[in-house]
DNA sequence: GATCACCTACTAACTAGTAGATAGACCAAC
DNA sequence: GTTGGTCTATCTACTAGTTAGTAGGTGATC
């Protein structure tokens, strides 16, 4: 309650945006300390552990995916239109480079490295935004907006597949258009305007 | 030279299985010292510093990739078939866990954290990768065995996303199946076999 | 006898995590 | 309204282990 930002949002916060840098492995407690601008040991007193730190971010980050898919499903009807504001999202967070990676993606590769209650964590995240991906499809192609070959859930899961791999590819190009690049298709294959 | 695998092939070997298990940062020397059955130091012999050893690394999974690229030219003419061996290669990887993930890809997700000389190396790898399925994906348009609607080079890296995409979710739910789920209609919509 | 591959022994920096002190805020009892 | 107790957030100072990397020595091989 100190202020509009505790100590401990603060410290999620860095977190996150050094996790998305370089992985679970890729920074430290001092890393933290130096940018928060507290002692090392001080993080200890918030989070016992960096497994929970972690743990407790990833939980607060599929909060906030989850809290955004609802605010899409409010404000967006048609499934087509929800995919492409779900993919446009996105490109802005990789445009301007304010959050360039998906956390859970990212750990994902990370996997047998990683203790297991964060695995747990990363792999719900995968499970809901597949499931969201799923009726939506479903939705689609019932109304007849949406046109794919297999199942819902087959194509909910290529669809998320690409995306991350986007992700991946950006990353590797050094080029954010190229998010862009590889979504864009996507999208217009499922919705093809005419 | 010394009998079929050098102490250097040996860290080199070694070490990628460890990237591959938990990224760049996931290992140390003395994690391969451990396996080879050697002294920490004794590595620095053989590669003067981690980034140099890495880059090694990736130099040489890139040198196999090609070779093995050439070779599949070489055996298989008809594009699906390359495309669907391609896939299938990593499918077998990724089931019998000898090696379920690509070098670059994995290291793709961490490039903010690593040193530049590595980083050149992976995006060398993705380009070749695309020029490769572009080809491919271009000559089965010619041929009119492979169908898509835009351009083959979009094509190819919409294709190559999701493949690395499907390793990522092949990882995150911990089923070495979710990859063939994934990447088969991916073939079938390319070269549909009605 | 030079070179190679390895060794022991070491360093400096960094890792997550702990112990215990301090300073301020809140809240009661007197 | 002052006193005393508790809670919270932070600090300094520390530990044990790990990190990449270095210096210099040894024994075998060409």
């Amino acid at each position: 309650m100190t202020g509009s930002t505790s100590t401990s949002d603060k410290i999620l916060r860095c977190a996150r945006s050094l996790l998305i840098q370089g992985g679970y492995n890729g920074f430290s407690y001092a890393d933290i300390a130096k940018v928060v601008g507290i002692r090392n040991a001080s993080i200890h007193h918030h989070f016992p552990s960096k497994a929970e730190l972690v743990r407790t971010l990833v939980a607060r980050y599929r909060e906030e995916a989850e809290a955004g898919i609802a605010q899409l499903e409010r404000q967006v009807s048609d499934p087509a239109a929800q995919l492409a504001s779900y993919v446009g999202y996105w490109e802005r967070c990789i445009a301007d480079a304010s959050a360039p990676f998906c956390v859970c993606a990212l750990m994902a590769g990370e996997i047998p490295a990683l203790p297991a209650e964060i695995v747990t964590e990363v792999r719900a995240h995968f499970r809901s935004l597949s499931a969201w991906l799923t009726s939506v499809l479903e939705r689609g192609a019932r109304q007849g907006s949406l046109h794919f070959a297999g199942t819902a859930k087959a194509e909910a899961e290529s669809f998320m597949a690409c995306v991350h791999g986007a992700m991946l590819s950006a990353r590797a190009y050094g080029d954010p258009g190229t998010f862009g690049l590889i979504t864009r298709p996507l999208l217009e294959r499922l919705a093809p305007r005419h």
